[in-house]
DNA sequence: ACTTCAGCACGATCGAATTC
DNA sequence: GAATTCGATCGTGCTGAAGT
């Protein structure tokens, strides 16, 4: 049996309002995994893919501070039309039957004579500029210029620029030059009219890239997906000059070459099949090759774009073997912890050496999870980020079960005591989930081959005859080693009664 | 060694929702 | 209603790259 990619189409539409770009991943994820700086972390590097919605600024000071003090620059010296005394005086303002309102100041825009005004100022105060507030920053006018003396960019035209002081040295970021807006973010002094990223327009892109980093016969390799803006004519200049950038948080090794797209989209989904085709790929010869990113998205609805990529990558995931008989299956020692007995339920799993992994699922779909209390997680009222409330919300038909898998120890740690004898509260004991996420994490790639598969969900005997989708769509690199792919392997034998095998093309 | 540019990480802070 | 938790946003400092 191959991977079956006939109905992908119809199937990965059905997915794909549930992706909604990487964000929900990350909500996924804090259901899954509790731990802090594998969170933080994992939410940080898709919160990279946001919009600043607002523009930001360079600086300590709001765009309103900055914008504010170039009105007050560029109207200060008519400061007294606006004033009462101005309008008494004007006998056909008065005449008027409705007296004009007057727009507050900041939001009637500079006519372009005040804003030259503003400009003329600037340019006459040279490079000391002209202060902004209390803010510690000026506007300085800086000429066009190319690169030498001390410039290591090519200032593509004459530009207003916001100054900061720093330690030994002066900040410059020229202002975006579209109509009335203050921002510096994203702005580049190599554009002729420089923008800020809210007003470049269409010009943005995504960027996926491999990585290949050979250390002692073992390659690692990991991937990054970067979003960039760019100038018109400057898309490639651009996308070097934010790869350069992004130094510190790049994966280690030797980047591939770039694939580019147009919707963040697209590249999350390309980005999510080559890390499942990569992370499969140091599954099947762990000595060879190890997956570095900590995250990994998982290629749901992506199942030819899977195979393709695996072909492309010259190996291939097989079948090679089915046993339909349960009670032989039933042998097959379980690789997680201890298995549910079907009496069992999930509260009669945990105690406090124990927490447990159970599947939720429905008719389509079924989803690993970890818990430690119990608690349900998946509630749409009380949590209606997690997937499985998301699901539920747009696609579910109120059949959803929770089916206890298995026990797995965990350990309990002490906090560090704090010397309050007569504190009250006893601080928390830190619960130590290591395993069970590792196992958890285990599941979620058993579950994902299952579901690239279409194999029937044994979990259930209402779904026996489905082929649900898998909802799980992350799991952390750091959790695999190179006995991973036994556990797995093992788990399928034994639940689905199906034997994979990697094959090298 | 020093400067400029530009984007990121991370801590602080704010506000909404949730829990007790 | 106070306390807590969480995410989003803001502010600040740091850093690398590329130039002299």
């Amino acid at each position: 049996m191959e991977l079956n990619s006939t109905e992908n189409v119809q199937q990965g539409e059905k997915r794909r309002s549930e992706d909604e770009g990487g964000v929900s991943a990350s909500k996924k994820l804090v259901q899954n995994v509790d731990d802090k700086t594998l969170l933080s972390r994992a939410t940080t590097r898709i919160c990279k893919l946001k919009m600043k919605g607002t523009g930001a600024v360079a600086g300590s000071a709001s765009i309103d501070q900055i914008k504010a003090a170039f009105y007050h620059l560029a109207r200060s010296n008519k400061v007294e039309l606006d004033s009462d005394e101005l309008i008494y005086s004007q006998p056909d303002v008065l005449s008027q039957s409705t007296p004009p309102v007057a727009p507050p100041p900041e939001l009637l825009p500079l006519s372009s004579e005040e804003r030259d005004s503003a400009l003329v100022k600037i340019k006459a105060a040279g490079e000391a500029g002209i202060t902004i507030g209390d803010t510690g920053m000026s506007f300085v006018w800086k000429e066009k210029c190319g690169v030498g003396f001390q410039q290591p960019k090519e200032r593509a035209s004459d530009q207003l620029c916001i100054m900061q002081s720093r330690t030994n040295s002066f900040d410059y970021n020229s202002i975006c030059t579209h109509n009335d807006c203050f921002s510096t973010t994203g702005t580049r002094a190599d554009e002729v009219m420089p923008k800020c990223l809210m007003h470049k327009g269409p010009n943005e892109s995504y960027a996926v890239y491999e990585f290949k980093a050979h250390k002692g016969g073992v390659t690692g390799i990991g991937h990054m997906i970067m979003k960039f803006n760019y100038a018109k004519d400057k898309k490639q200049s651009h996308l070097q000059q934010a790869f350069s950038k992004r130094s510190s948080i790049k994966p280690k090794g030797v980047p591939g070459k770039p694939e580019l797209f147009n919707t963040c989209d697209e590249a999350e989904k390309r980005l999510a099949v080559l890390q499942t085709v990569a992370l499969l790929k140091c599954f099947s010869n762990p000595n060879k090759f190890k997956y570095t990113t900590p995250s990994v998205s998982l290629a749901n609805g992506l199942e030819a774009e899977v195979k393709n990529e695996m072909e492309e990558q010259r190996f291939k995931l097989e079948l090679t073997g089915i046993s339909n008989s349960k009670t032989e299956n039933a042998q097959i020692p379980f690789p997680f912890g201890r298995r549910a007995t079907p009496d069992e339920t999930l509260v009669d799993l945990l105690d406090d050496e124990h927490g447990a992994l159970y599947i939720v699922c429905d008719n389509k779909m079924f989803y690993g999870g970890q818990t430690i209390s119990g608690v349900d997680t998946h509630n749409v009222v009380r949590h209606g980020s997690d997937t499985v409330a998301q699901y539920e919300k747009e696609y579910g038909t109120g059949n959803v079960v929770k089916i206890p898998l298995c026990a797995i120890p965990i350990q309990k740690k002490k906090k560090k005591k704090e010397d309050k004898a007569t504190t009250a509260k006893e601080p928390a004991a830190i619960v130590e989930k290591d395993d069970l996420k590792k196992m958890e994490a285990h599941l979620h790639v058993g579950l994902y081959i299952a579901y690239l598969f279409r194999l029937r969900n044994p979990f259930h005997p209402t779904f026996t005859k489905t082929h649900p989708y898998c909802l799980n769509k992350q799991v952390f690199s750091s959790y695999f080693d190179e006995h991973s792919w036994e556990k797995v392997v093992l788990f399928l034998r034994r639940e689905f009664g199906c034997q994979f095998e990697f094959k090298q093309m």
